[in-house]
RNA sequence: GUUCCAGUAGCUCAGCUGGAUAGAGCAAUGCCCUUCUAAGGCAUCGGUCCGGGGUUCGAAUCCCUGCUGGGACACCA
């Protein structure tokens, strides 16, 4: 509605010779009026003109959806809308949540959540890109992009040699590692647990002998020419440590239309080196390209394709990524959700993959903060390691199952689950997705204010009235207090939220704007008795608030991949 | 050394393309449950928006500069 309005005031500023973006903003000053332009100012600067004049000539023009327009201070244009008109638009939000959903511009976009390592379990960094990257997929589906979302493992290079090299270490599974053995093979047995802690060990050894790092070289580079045994090994290697990573995942209510990883690329590599080839050349032995543009003001280091033994590495498979997600998919985008600290590294493969030609797609890395500790370095536990996602997961569940109410049994676990992933996920996406935060377990762990428990309260105290009334489909007919009015102004506002979500593709927006609602709705509840309210006009009206206020946070809260409950 | 990002209340963070008196949550203090879930509501306290210049009607926001902190800078991912 206020985007429809806006339209309308440009066409009117043409009309009056202006030519200037409009942006209708919530009044800083509500007895002024319920909403502001703040466009004079900006309009007398550029044609050399007195803004109150220019205020007066736009406000003349204004048709009836306006009402109690004034022009304050320097040239501030405040008004409210026509009661009519507003109702007509919350109405028809009120079942139809694309109402509320800006008209953008369809893409196919492919989203790779960057590569949660194979052999090691996911840890707290790893919840950044998933709710991250999950809550942007559904944006982006909500808004009518056609979404194709990519786990994208590393499931190729070191961990791989290192994990192999500790097998033959500890002499097991050695027919793997002898090239003249003719029998049977057998399956490895091992738990996800096991191979996080041998790839752990094979790590710490190898820092610290060089004779160890060699081996792991060695192997890692017989797997990239494609050794079979090896190769063999390593694949059951990861299908063992995918259970438990996509088990962390589903528990984050994380989709993927794809599974994949750095080995579904290797394939591709021979096509993508055809087009890279060209533009190769050697340093120190191995194959770079140059990524350099004139305008640049900093310095680009070129990009390594091809190790100095001949071995693939990390950009090696991330260009062969890009070639054939561009031959499967032909998408319009492609979006990185991946740490902040490998920007320029992206800058340089974005501009190796448009300089060979591999992509049309324009490919961008949405970052994101680091999370660091109290100390303001990278996170560490107590004891100096990284805390596993699955930890952090089962600390925040234990401290919900304390603040439980004892009477809530049937159905216990599912709620506690909810509500763990709930608060996890608020705090997580709270906060600018690119700016760093300080991780700090008693904020993640808390559920008073602004937290994914204090949306679920509230929306347990939305359904239990709606459960409670007979019919069904309210309509707003009237408003009758400023607490509705201010939720209803809010409610306006929710087309422009999930517009600058989508561009800045953050989504601190929406949780900013899930909790204001909230709490305005809170706000209501406590001065208002819905359920006993006798004027029956009211009451409908009443219930019309509490089924679109539902119907916004539903539909948010799915966004942002959070699960509602009932009862708490 | 080069370069990128950050510095806003005691703490953790918002503040959109410059707008009218700088906002939340937590913490602190005091109220409100015979009422649809008090994981709630209300109120009070709390700020040289890192320092210094500049741009302009107007700057936390844009530009320059200094200080502080963090990241990145090819054979790891």
């Amino acid at each position: 509605m206020l985007k429809e309005l806006e339209i309308y005031l440009e066409n009117l500023l043409k009309e009056l010779g202006y030519e200037e973006k409009v942006t209708i903003l919530a009044s800083s000053k509500k007895e002024l009026g319920w909403y502001q332009l703040n466009i004079c100012m900006a309009l007398a600067k550029k044609y050399h003109e007195n803004p109150v004049l220019v205020a007066n000539k736009i406000v003349e023009k204004l048709d009836y959806r306006f009402t109690s327009v004034n022009v304050a201070g320097p040239g501030f244009i405040n008004f409210k809308l026509d009661e009519k008109y507003l109702l007509d638009y919350l109405n028809s939000g009120l079942t139809n949540f694309k109402v509320f959903v800006p008209n953008i511009t369809k893409k196919k976009v492919v989203i790779d959540f960057g590569g949660a390592n194979a052999a090691k379990a996911l840890h707290v960094g790893h919840m950044r890109s998933a709710n991250i990257g999950e809550a942007l997929r559904r944006l982006g589906v909500l808004v009518g992009y056609d979404m194709i979302s990519d786990v994208h493992l590393g499931d190729l290079g070191r961990q791989a040699g290192m994990l192999l090299s500790e097998i033959k270490k500890r002499g097991e599974y050695l027919e793997y590692f002898d090239p003249n053995f003719k029998g049977e093979y057998r399956s490895v047995d091992y738990t996800p647990t096991e191979l996080g802690k041998m790839y752990a060990s094979a790590n710490i050894a190898a820092s610290n002998d060089e004779e160890r790092m060699e081996e792991v070289r060695e192997i890692t580079a017989e797997i990239d020419k494609g050794n079979k045994t090896y190769l063999n090994l390593w694949k059951q290697l990861v299908a063992i440590s995918s259970i438990s990573i996509k088990e962390v995942y589903d528990e984050l209510n994380c989709h993927f239309d794809l599974f994949e990883g750095e080995l579904d690329a290797f394939k591709d590599i021979p096509a993508m080196l055809k087009k890279v080839n060209p533009y190769l050349y050697e340093s120190n032995g191995a194959m770079v390209m140059d990524v350099k543009e004139e305008s640049d003001t900093k310095e680009m280091p070129p990009l390594l394709v091809i190790k100095k033994d001949g071995a693939t590495i990390y950009a090696t498979r991330d260009l062969a990524t890009i070639y054939s997600r561009e031959e499967r998919f032909n998408p319009d985008e492609i979006w990185y959700v991946v740490d902040n600290r490998q920007s320029l590294y992206f800058e340089q493969v974005f501009r190796a993959s448009y300089i060979a030609n591999l992509t049309d797609a324009k490919l961008y890395h949405f970052g994101f903060g680091t999370i660091n500790g109290t100390d303001g370095k990278p996170y560490k536990t107590r004891d100096g390691g990284v805390m596993q996602l699955s930890t952090l997961i089962e600390l925040i569940s234990n401290l919900i199952e304390e603040k439980m109410k004892p009477d809530i049994i049937d159905d216990r676990l599912n709620i506690k689950n909810k509500l763990t992933i709930a608060t996890l996920k608020y705090a997580d996406l709270m906060s600018y997705r690119a700016t760093d935060y300080i991780f700090d377990p008693v904020k993640f762990s808390s559920f008073d204010g602004k937290t994914g428990p204090y949306i679920l309260y509230t929306v347990v105290r939305l359904k239990s009235i709606l459960n409670k009334s007979v019919k069904k489909d309210y309509k707003i007919l009237s408003i009758n207090s400023i607490e509705e009015l201010d939720i209803y102004l809010k409610i306006t506002e929710l087309e422009s939220v999930l517009e600058r979500s989508i561009r800045d593709k953050s989504l601190n927006y929406i949780t900013d704007f899930l909790f204001e609602l909230a709490s305005l709705f809170n706000k209501f509840y406590n001065t208002y008795h819905i359920l006993s309210e006798t004027d029956e006009t009211k009451k409908e009206s009443f219930l019309g608030l509490i089924t679109i206020v539902y119907n916004c946070i539903h539909n948010l809260l799915n966004v942002l991949a959070i699960d509602e409950v009932d009862r708490m």
